[in-house]
DNA sequence: CGCACCCCTAAGCGCTTGCTCAGGCGCCGG
DNA sequence: CCGGCGCCTGAGCAAGCGCTTAGGGGTGCG
């Protein structure tokens, strides 16, 4: 699957089909050049339309990142929760959600880049709410690895610094993940879950 | 240490008085709002001068930048080597690197947010340099580990994703670390010592 | 004392920015 | 065939951007 296919599948529930391809083209330059060195004319240029269009279907510039970051974020809570929620031993489920977790980072890298390291240029309010969504994140990788602590399959003396040494190691994937490089996204996510795995001290280590 | 005596012992060797004040100012604002939503006149106005005075001691704000960059990235790359090349067990050497490296993000988060994130505002050329360095920091701890390796210390199935992954880890931490947190840099540096060990699956971990 | 030098400021230039607005094209039901 | 409406464009505005220029004041050397 192309990168442009694997966008317009990413974004499919947006509509009028301008209004996501305005989307896509955001993405896609705030991932390049971030969000203060875009440019309202270079996104609607990307989707192919004249400067004014953009304003149709959203108000500014920062709701563009704010609809971006609040489906980025939303849909990796999801993927945290639901390996969270899942069948399996603590060990398991850590290993399912940082595998996964990672691979949406590696895959979809460019909306991850935005989604984890643009949302300093959200809005008071809006920033707000994304920050809310973080913590539910952390929560949910928290509560796994408190899981494993208390069925004593993991050894971890800090159990919040963990979690966040956990995060930030999945979550930087986005900044230096190269499609073009040699590791696969499910590679990646594969060793980062062989690696976590050893972070919390787990007993019968895969 | 307060922040301010902090950071004009970090930059003690820039001369005269005034291009050091607008350096640090500058260090500030990239970090607190990034370079691109940074101006010039923020810049100035931090360092108590007007726009102007600005261009007498650097030719444009991305030569700020370049040389914040070029300070902190020889910084961190002498930390590295140093603790490489110092004595001891590969273990002891990692744990060495890990401690000091992540001290630095932590104590300096300020100006190596600004190193590590904002180096894709640079100057083509510029940005070439910069990344040549960056190479030389990743090669630094690759020969920590490939020495637990060959002396059996270290159980690493791969070496060059382990050495991207505990980078990556150490790096990130000028991201999230928040000085007034209850966490010290030098704890934050404990923490990810022992981390970092286990991810390389030493045996004899402390 | 005079003058050259360094460091600085006030003013502003040319350009780009986010965003607006009046109007036009095409598809729709009647 | 017509009229309204959703979607879009060309032109452009006010503000702010990086950076330049002309000139002033303090300091130290001859």
């Amino acid at each position: 699957m192309g990168a442009q296919a694997q966008r317009t599948e990413e974004w499919a529930d947006v509509t009028p089909d301008a209004a996501r391809r305005l989307l896509t083209a955001a993405v896609e330059a705030f991932a390049e050049r971030g969000y203060h060195a875009t440019t309202t004319r270079d996104i609607a240029g990307r989707a192919g339309m004249s400067p004014a269009a953009l304003y149709i279907h959203y108000r500014t510039k920062e709701e563009l990142l704010y609809r971006i970051s609040g489906v980025g974020h939303r849909l990796a809570l999801g993927i945290l929760r639901q390996a969270r929620d899942g069948a399996g031993t603590p060990a398991e489920r850590l290993a399912d959600a940082v595998r996964r977790f990672v691979r949406w980072h590696a895959e979809h890298h460019t909306t991850a880049r935005v989604v984890q390291y643009e949302l300093g240029a959200l809005g008071e309010e809006h920033y707000a709410e994304i920050v809310a969504l973080r913590r539910d994140t952390d929560g949910a990788v928290r509560d796994i690895i408190e899981d494993g602590v208390a069925a004593g399959d993991f050894d971890v003396p800090d159990v919040r610094g963990t979690t966040l040494a956990v995060l930030s190691l999945c979550i930087d994937v986005a900044r230096w993940f190269n499609a073009d490089g040699k590791r696969s996204p499910g590679e990646v996510g594969e060793l980062y879950a062989s690696l976590v795995l050893r972070m919390v001290g787990c007993a019968q280590e895969r």
